[in-house]
DNA sequence: CGAACACTTGACAGCCCTCAACGTGAGTGG
DNA sequence: CCACTCACGTTGAGGGCTGTCAAGTGTTCG
């Protein structure tokens, strides 16, 4: 709670290229940095770009509603809640970010971050000045295609849950989602933990915690999960994917 | 309805400088165009790039869900709809496009079209080879910024709609947003043809189509707007940004 | 052990969707 | 000019999903 905005902390931390490689190989940048055959001095610029930031502490904010946009972060670990509150007073969640997601994509489009950004747990990034990068991206056209896709793709994923989809439909779709992004970064994809709490979850897809709470015990007694506090396993994927069916266009 | 997306026809109406100025002033690239300081050489490699498409006439598709990606496209004159149709046969309208705003950024992720494109009268468009001009903002780096900002905002907007507002909220920023940005581009803030469908709206707001009619004619029995078929007209401006303000971020 | 917090469970109400019928305006053909 | 058609829009009745309010349970931590 420094009230600066990602500080440049733990800058020991420095790309080591050696783990680096295995480390990052799941990263939103990995084809920007590891793979598009960039020559040795660029892949250098690059590497030479990110700070390596961090830890947060549960609860700790890595950049707050207002602060001056300077740079995007890809999690290297952890999970990121973004959010933002409206004039009532109510939290809404933009998403969840797990390792190899990027945030701050949203604020480019202005000098200030249009909403907050707060550890979920213990939560190491990859800090990226936005200036820099876009300087580096006009001698880099992978890295300016892998920013253009990643910009683009989030746009996608806003839209989904834009939808009028039923508590059902929300909730199948948010498992469903949570595990691939995990599945696709090595976790087990039927079996995991909830980061956030279920007030989270209510405001990420705009139910009442209540609801939420139904809709996984109805899930439990249906046979299609099984729930322990924050473990959850999904016991019937079928049909969960084909209750999300609508959102994760299929 | 050719089912060849983005055809290049009119191919005669060419950029003419001494017109351009005036009517791209208000596009989405104006600034990338006109003001950047780019040198001569330049500005011509983007007029060069520009391709004007159209006229298309309403009910006509610009381009269609899975229909290859290979340009996006500035609204020169008209409205454009882009919607997608779920597994159950709902229509969901992503968003209504005005002279000056950009289609097709959603589609930068994939190499195929996410949505369809159909215009609500008679459009033109300004269409962009999405490789080119990708090259072309690696030198213009005045370019690459206008776009990394057209697809933040992108993001922003997205996620606007998908907060749990209801009825009466939605419509008022709906109203206000229309209003705004027609005022953006000269045209009467205050009253304009809406050229949706009240469907249109409802897809677009997740609302059903007669609770569309009941919040307008709600909101004219209370003096708020005034409508007559397709034309509106606000008559409390103020009343209607402060319903809408929770969406519109005040 | 007690307090704070997260989560769960139940009762009830409200918003909005669904279904249905009707009204209206534009275009067409006689 | 009129009847007809059809799409669009409006209006009404009823019901379901989910939010709200309230109380209770379980867990963590000082």
């Amino acid at each position: 709670m420094t009230g600066t905005t990602f500080p440049r902390v733990d800058r020991s931390i420095v790309a080591d290229d050696g783990d680096e490689f295995t480390f990052c190989s799941t990263c939103a940048f990995s084809h920007a940095c590891l793979s598009q055959g960039l020559d040795k001095a660029s892949l250098k610029d690059l590497h030479m770009l990110v700070e390596h930031i961090g830890p947060f502490h549960a609860g700790e904010h890595v950049f707050r509603e207002g602060d001056p946009f300077e740079a995007i972060a890809a999690v290297r670990a952890g999970t990121v809640k973004t959010y933002s509150i409206d004039r009532d007073g109510r939290e809404h969640v933009l998403g969840f970010h797990l390792p190899g997601e990027v945030i701050g994509l949203n604020a480019i489009a202005g000098d200030r971050y249009p909403c907050n950004a707060v550890a979920l747990d213990t939560v190491t990034l990859c800090r990226f000045s936005f200036p820099q990068i876009s300087v580096l991206a006009t001698r880099l056209p992978g890295l300016q295609q892998t920013l253009f896709r990643l910009l683009s793709r989030d746009i996608g994923t806003a839209s989904l849950l834009a939808g009028d989809w039923t508590a059902d439909e929300r909730m199948a779709a948010f498992l469903v989602g949570l595990s691939r992004r995990l599945a696709a970064r090595g976790f087990s994809p039927d079996r995991f933990q909830l980061t956030m709490a279920r007030t989270d979850i209510a405001n990420y897809l705009r139910l009442a915690p209540e609801t939420v709470s139904r809709v996984l015990k109805r899930f439990q007694d249906e046979g299609v999960v099984r729930v322990d506090r924050r473990e959850i396993e999904l016991a019937d994927r079928p049909r969960l994917e084909n209750m999300a069916g609508g959102i994760l266009q299929s």
